[in-house]
RNA sequence: GAGAGCGUAGCUCAGCAGGUAGAGCACCGCCCUUUUAAGGCGAUGGUCCCGGGUUCGAAUCCCGGCGCUCUCACCA
C-alpha cells in the first residue's frame, strides 16, 4: 500500500463512513454525482424578491428551485433545517417528511455537511423569522466524502470549526473559499479592478497585446530571474522579470498606445509583499512625457476605485484617503530636503554616506549614490506617505531605462506614485535615444563586473529596435496584486493572490 | 538570508516537574415535524510533523530535518 493510493483500510472512520454513504445511496437508486440541475434562481435574488412570492396558508404558492452546498443541518425526527450556500449567499430549506416523501427524507438523513444538494419549493418565513425555502423536492447533486469545517458561532460569540490557519486556507485554497466566503469578495474585487483596467485604457484606444514569458534574455527590471531549459534549442531560457522591452518594440513597430497585463516573475524571496509571480500592467503611450502619464494614471487610479469600490475613498488598516482629490506632486529631491534640510542633488558619495549614517539609515559599503539615496527615501520619506502622491524627477543612475530630465542631465523624467505606505507603479519618458541606452546598459554591465546581481543585461535586439527609431513615449507599470491589497485592506499578498507560492 | 515562535482528532485548541492523550464543534447510533452552536442519551475517532538520541518509559527533554507564522534585511 503506497501513501499515494490509500486502500479502504488506511481511511480514518471518518472517511469510510462517507464512502460506505456513498454505496447506501447508489443501492438506493440514487446516483451520488448526477449530471445537471435546473436551478431557476440565485439564492440572493429569491432573498431580495422574498415578500413578493412568500406562500399562502395552504403552503402554497410560486416554486423555485434552488442549488448549493449544505453547510449545516438539524434533523429533528420527521423534519429537518439544513442551510444551502451558493454563491452569493445562503438560505435555509425547511425539508418535512410529509411535504417530501418518506423515500427521500430518508435519504436526506444521510445528507452531510458539505454536500451539493438542489432543492425545489415554496417560500415562508419561520417562528423565529428567518426567510427560508419548504422543500418539495430534494435532489443529491454530489456527494461529499471529506467533512468540511464550516464555522458556527454560538450565541455567546463561541466560534466553532474556524478556518484559520493560514497554512491550511492557502494550501487548501478551496477549502477557504468554501468556508470563509467572505474571502471570495476578495477576489471578486480583483477581478473588478482587472476589467476596469482593461476598460479604462480600452477607451483611450489603447492596445491589449501579449509578449512572451519565456525569453531568451530577461530585462526591464532590475531583478534576479527564473532560468529553464528549452531542450529544442538547447540553450538557457528566462522567465520575464518584466515586458517592457518587447511592448518598447512594438511602439518602434509603429503601435502608438500598447498595453499588456501579465505575469512576472522574479526569482526572489517571498514574503507579505512579495509572491515570485505576480502580476503587473504596463501600458505605452506613443508622442507623450512622464507627465502625460501621470494626468492619465491619476485618472487610471480614480476610475479603478469606483468602479472596484464604487467610492474613491479609500480605507487600509486604519488610515483612509481620497483617490478623488488630485495627487501630492513632489520631487523626489525636494522630499529628501525636507526629511534632512539639505539639497542631496550632486552631494559626493562621501558626503552622501555620512549624511545616511547621521540619519540612521543602514547602508553598506557597496552601495553607489543612487543606491544609498533610494534607501534614504525608503527610511525617511515612505513611511510618511499616506496621501496619493507622485514622487519624480530620479536620479539617474536608479533609472537604465528612463530618459534624461530635459534640464538636469543628473535626473531622469520618472515619477512613482505612493499611497497609503504602498509603493504603486513606476513610470518615465521612455530613453529612446539608442546611443545613450546602450551606454546605461554600459554602466549596467560594469556594476554587474562589480558583483551586483540585479543588473540589467545588455539587450542587443532592443538596441537595434531603439536605432530603427522609437517615437517619445511614456510610460508606466502598475503592480496589481499591490493595488489589489490596497483596495481589498489586505496586509499580506497572499491573501489577493488564490494559490500564493508555498515550499511544498 | 537572520532572529523568535509554532506543528497533538476532520476543524480550533488544551495537555508538557517525562508514566503511554483530552475538550468544543464535526462525524456515527437512538429519540424528536418551525430548528438555527437545535436539544437529549450513547458511542467512535490520534504514525501527538519526520528521523535519531537520552531514559525502565518521550507528545513532553536533547540533536538533525521538513513545513508554517511573525519580525528584520533585498527585489514590485
Amino acid at each position: 500500500m503506497s501513501e499515494q493510493t490509500p486502500q479502504h483500510d488506511d481511511l480514518n472512520e471518518i472517511l469510510r463512513l462517507r464512502r460506505a454513504k456513498l454505496d447506501t445511496l447508489r443501492e438506493a437508486g440514487v446516483n451520488p454525482y448526477p449530471y445537471s440541475f435546473k436551478k431557476t434562481i440565485h439564492v440572493s435574488e429569491l432573498i431580495e424578491t422574498f415578500d413578493s412570492v412568500q406562500e399562502n396558508d395552504e403552503h402554497q404558492g410560486p416554486e423555485f428551485s434552488i442549488a448549493g452546498r449544505i453547510v449545516s443541518i438539524r434533523i429533528m425526527g420527521k423534519a429537518a433545517f439544513c442551510h444551502v450556500r451558493d454563491e452569493f449567499a445562503q438560505m435555509q430549506v425547511y425539508v418535512q417528511k410529509d411535504k417530501v416523501g418518506e423515500q427521500v427524507f430518508n435519504l436526506f438523513k444521510h445528507f452531510d455537511i458539505s454536500d451539493w444538494i438542489g432543492v425545489r419549493g415554496t417560500a415562508f418565513v419561520t417562528k423565529t423569522g428567518e426567510k427560508s425555502l419548504r422543500a418539495l423536492e430534494v435532489t443529491l447533486l454530489s456527494k461529499s466524502v471529506y467533512p468540511l469545517p464550516v464555522v458556527k458561532v454560538s450565541d455567546d460569540g463561541t466560534v466553532h470549526d474556524a478556518f484559520t490557519d493560514k497554512e491550511s486556507r492557502f494550501r487548501q485554497r478551496y477549502v477557504d473559499l468554501a468556508v470563509n466566503p467572505e474571502n471570495r469578495e476578495i477576489f471578486r474585487t480583483r477581478a473588478k479592478i482587472i476589467s476596469a483596467v482593461r476598460e479604462f485604457l480600452d477607451q483611450r484606444d489603447f492596445l491589449e497585446v501579449e509578449t512572451p514569458a519565456l525569453q531568451p534574455l530577461y530585462g526591464g527590471a532590475l531583478a534576479k530571474p527564473f532560468s529553464t531549459h528549452y531542450n529544442a534549442l538547447d540553450r538557457t531560457f528566462y522567465l520575464r522579470i518584466a515586458d517592457e522591452l518587447y511592448l518598447k518594440r512594438l511602439l518602434v513597430g509603429g503601435f502608438e498606445r500598447v498595453y499588456e497585463i501579465a505575469k512576472d516573475f522574479r526569482n526572489e524571496g517571498m514574503d507579505r509583499y512579495h509572491n515570485p509571480e505576480f502580476t503587473m500592467l504596463e501600458f505605452y503611450q506613443a508622442f507623450a512625457d512622464f507627465e502625460d502619464v501621470m494626468n492619465l494614471s491619476e485618472e487610471l487610479f480614480r476610475f479603478v476605485c469606483v468602479k472596484a469600490l464604487g467610492t474613491t475613498v479609500v480605507t487600509y488598516q486604519d488610515k483612509t484617503v481620497d483617490f478623488g482629490k488630485p495627487f501630492r506632486r513632489v520631487r523626489f529631491f525636494d522630499l529628501l530636503k525636507e526629511a534632512t534640510g539639505k539639497d542631496l542633488l550632486g552631494v559626493e558619495l562621501k558626503e552622501l554616506v555620512k549624511l545616511a549614517e547621521s540619519h540612521g539609515v543602514e547602508i553598506t559599503r557597496d552601495m553607489g549614490e543612487g543606491k544609498i539615496l533610494d534607501e534614504m527615501m525608503k527610511a525617511l520619506v515612505r513611511p510618511k506617505l499616506f496621501e496619493p502622491t507622485f514622487i519624480y524627477d530620479y536620479p539617474l543612475s536608479l533609472s537604465p531605462l528612463a530618459k534624461k530630465h530635459r534640464d538636469e542631465p543628473r535626473l531622469v523624467e520618472r515619477f512613482q506614485p505612493f499611497a497609503l505606505g504602498f509603493e504603486l507603479g513606476n513610470a518615465f519618458s521612455e530613453l529612446n535615444d539608442p546611443i545613450d541606452q546602450r551606454e546605461r546598459f554600459d554602466a549596467q554591465r560594469r556594476l554587474k563586473e562589480a558583483g551586483d546581481l540585479e543588473t540589467q543585461p545588455v539587450d542587443e535586439d532592443f538596441l537595434r529596435a531603439l536605432e530603427y527609431g522609437m517615437p517619445p513615449t511614456g510610460g508606466m507599470g502598475i503592480g496589481i496584486d499591490r493595488l489589489t491589497m490596497l483596495l481589498t485592506n489586505q496586509d499580506s499578498i497572499r491573501e489577493v493572490i488564490l494559490f500564493p507560492q508555498l515550499r511544498s
